[in-house]
DNA sequence: TTGATAAATCGAAAATTGTCGATGTATAGT
DNA sequence: ACTATACATCGACAATTTTCGATTTATCAA
């Protein structure tokens, strides 16, 4: 169907923005800040990369909707979409229903 | 440091296997399978795709740990690996959620 | 207003990934 | 042994992603 394909697009893009081992290592590392969130600079001095591959990749999570941003004068601040987790889980959820929605007439 | 680094990357791997829709929506098949497994043709027929690319999407899940191969004379079965989810939910933990671990009606 | 700083964006090269047809390999049935 | 089937692997091309330097934009401070 259209609407859960989407869906499946939409959840594929999360687990793609994931699916990096920098992106991965900024994800940790703003949720391992106290204010669950930290400037560009600090993320380019954590993982020690150019500039401009780091906001790179922090707006690859933003438009997976893991972190936001949030403009703070010319510091880039950003941090962790607080219910970003919580989607996680609703989507694996969807690997344990009996009887989800797929087009009839694949049987085993 | 290396040790966490080489777990930083298993875990991306784990996500980019995830993050491709084709890859998703075979997961999501398999575990819609009341055997929680299909063979590659039940797949290719889902899918839509040549079966040389779907092999190969397989065998992504597979090196990520998500599915486990198990041939059968000539017929290839996959299977979801009964503890990739709970591997996945080890590692989304470490994000400070005080979400349950198992949404309800999950299974494995 | 001028200069310095922070970060976004651009442009291009390198690397990786996705896709399919063709071929190879092993098994099952006759 | 021969044939058909199921799948893996190969080879090649296309598409996407990753990366960095250079440039641009915006803000702050003097």
């Amino acid at each position: 169907m259209e609407t859960s394909q989407v869906k499946v697009n939409e959840v594929a893009r999360l687990y793609a923005a994931l699916g990096h081992s920098l992106r991965l290592q900024a994800v940790m590392f703003l949720a391992s800040q106290p204010s669950r969130g930290a400037y560009v600079s600090d993320v380019v001095a954590y993982l020690q990369r150019a500039q401009s591959t780091v906001s790179h990749h922090l707006k690859v999570l933003v438009e997976a909707g893991v972190l936001e941003a949030e403009p703070h004068g010319n510091w880039g601040w950003y941090q962790i979409v607080p219910t970003w987790l919580t989607q996680v889980h609703e989507h694996l959820s969807m690997f344990g229903t009996t009887t989800p929605a797929f087009p009839s007439g694949v049987v085993l």
